[in-house]
DNA sequence: ATATCGCCCCCTCCCACA
DNA sequence: TTGTGGGAGGGGGCGATA
DNA sequence: TCCGAGCCCCGTCCCAAT
DNA sequence: AATTGGGACGGGGCTCGG
């Protein structure tokens, strides 16, 4: 097969780039002994790669967007359709290509390389020159959802307990909520597991067919949706939810939150939906009648693991809510609102 | 704090979906027993979970785009500002809430299943009926770079051998590539790697400095650059290079090919780019003259693993191109090519 | 390394009933 | 009218894993 | 489970030496 | 003029670690 760089002309190099911008030799090109070396070290750019009269050439990481091509051939690095430089428009790319920062005319305030032309055929050279070279959306899978602008390093790692919430201890007991449940009598109270540790079937839909899920996974073919509203973000470093507006500070949080919207976990037996597979599989049990967790205290079974936690609750009956001016105690915070809102008048 | 579903009006429900298409309740509803069970199975939507009249509502797994908000109260499935059903384009979404296929006033064509809203606040609610409810692309990185719809599981499970290459066996030998080189002589002929198999050194400038690489790092800061060329597909399940226009089966090879625009590795010799580490690598010997690689035969060193393999050949000295008029052999195909252009006239 | 799963936790809303 | 217990569910966080 | 680094392999173009 | 061997790359596939 013929390849693309054929359209370059005579001795097309390979998809590499000569270290260095190059003047009009003067003639007799033709012999590597035309890459003089030697000359003084750049402070950033380091040793020169090549002196031609009285200018010195250092490698650079940078890439104009001129779309001039200019063409060098492999072994000798001399420019084919070359003219002197012009004023252009510099692109910073990263290693993906993606545009970074522009500068005009030279030296980029980061790294104040110089300029080489990015190795573009013709026709996509012909771009433009006020536009950067083609730049696309950062790749992460942020993009498409919501903001993009991943974390950076020092977000990353403050990802740890959310400042938000401070420390959250136990409204009832003070213990930290990763300590196992306990009743009163500090027993571990909570049966285990009926179902086994494995693998969830796959949630199915009555015909028994699997929702579709998988980010990764997709029906090929259709024409793919593009996004018509710009990706402005709204707050910076946090991921909005397309559909409500609701930021998120992590990605799988949104992700989370998106269930929500598209509630793909569906009950077989009546076809309710849900957002997560074990709130369908505690849905189920309002099907079945399965009682999973028992009170060791009254013998009480639940099929749910929170209303048995508020259920032991009821065998040690601690009013947890007080008015601050009676001093009168409930034991929900609906109670003590409806209270304090309907005028605390007398005393307990 | 306020949760978004109280602007849902009294009952809100919870953050799931009824089973069905809900007609509206003569009077009286309010207690359970209007939930009437029974009915006939549908054969693809399995149990009805309402009887209402004489109408049957199954579950579903579709979304409309009508932007109408249509509230079901969390016990009953009665809807609130329900209207009756007016033509709408239906949106497939997947699980993730991307817009998979449209489908006007009723069944989509994939699963046939009935159409519901997406259970939304109302300002996201108020959109155009004509469009996707706010389509995103596919999670992958794909669409800021070119097309996505990422592999399907068929796709993602032929992707082994690719059945455009065929069995491609070795041209000498027959053995398959994926064997270990060896010479005719049947012995393993390549040395060890000189280079311990650890992980390259950054590839630094002369500065020392590393080119900004990894696709998840991202600077904070400057404003992001987003696609202003509509995000059109060129052909089907491939990935579209935004410079050149190739285009590539995977996502893992089209970056790899965006490197070759950007040639990221810099020769800290004499400054030449190239598209991978290991291309570098290779050039740098260039350099020191290293030659790691020796042919057991004649003890000839190669700087290049595979101009030593090259090399290995000339060892048993087998013409591998031969003529189909003339029986004449040669040891590379332009020449055999030359050979019949230039009109094969006499015998061998 | 990232995304997901199963599980944890706490929460809220609603209802029947005392 | 107020209060209580239970049913049902929403949703964030976390550790192990795919 | 996904992604990218290293590594493999095959192939190409060019050139100098037969 | 034709052929050969070698230098220098380009680029896709694979595997494994993060
Ligand atoms: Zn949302
Ligand atoms: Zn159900
Ligand atoms: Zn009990
Ligand atoms: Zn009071
Ligand atoms: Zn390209
Ligand atoms: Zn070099
Ligand atoms: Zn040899
Ligand atoms: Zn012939």
């Amino acid at each position: 097969m013929k390849s693309p760089n054929e359209a370059l002309g005579p001795r097309a190099p390979g998809k590499t780039r000569e270290a260095t911008e190059w003047q009009e030799p003067a003639m007799g090109m033709g012999t590597a002994s035309h890459n003089k070396e030697g000359g003084e070290s750049h402070p950033r750019l380091g040793l020169p790669t090549f002196v031609t009269g009285d200018q010195t050439w250092f490698k650079n990481k940078h890439v104009s967007g001129t779309g001039r091509n200019r063409l060098v051939s492999e072994r000798l690095g001399v420019p084919i359709n070359f003219t002197s430089p012009k004023p252009t428009v510099t692109w910073h790319l990263d290693l993906n290509g993606t545009a970074r920062q522009a500068e005009i005319n030279g030296a980029c305030s980061a790294c104040r390389g110089l300029a080489v032309p990015l190795l573009l055929p013709d026709k996509a050279a012909s771009s433009t020159p006020g536009d950067p070279p083609l730049p696309w959306d950062r790749t992460s899978a942020v993009c498409p959802i919501s903001l993009p602008l991943p974390l950076t390093e020092e977000a990353r790692g403050a990802s740890g307990p959310d400042p938000l919430e401070g420390s959250r201890a136990d409204l009832w007991t003070g213990r930290a909520p990763s300590e196992p449940l306990k009743d009163s009598l500090n027993h571990l109270n909570l049966p285990p597991l009926r179902v086994p540790p494995t693998r969830w079937p796959p949630i199915a839909g009555p015909d028994g067919g699997q929702a579709p899920d998988r980010l990764q996974a997709a029906p090929g073919g259709l024409g793919r949706p593009h996004c018509h509203k710009p990706c402005h973000l709204r707050a910076p470093r946090c991921f909005t939810c397309r559909f409500c507006d609701k930021e998120y500070a992590s990605l799988g949080a949104l992700k989370m939150h998106i269930r929500t919207h598209t509630l793909p976990c569906l009950c077989s037996v009546c076809g309710k939906a849900f957002s997560r597979p074990w709130l369908l599989q505690g849905h189920i049990r309002t099907h079945t009648g399965e009682k999973p967790y028992t009170c060791s205290h009254c013998g009480r079974a639940f099929a749910d693991r929170s209303n048995l936690r508020a259920h032991l609750q009821t065998h040690s009956d601690t009013k947890k809510y007080q008015c601050n001016s009676c001093a009168r105690t409930f034991s929900r915070m609906s109670l003590l609102a409806r209270h304090e809102e309907s005028g605390c008048r007398r005393g307990p």
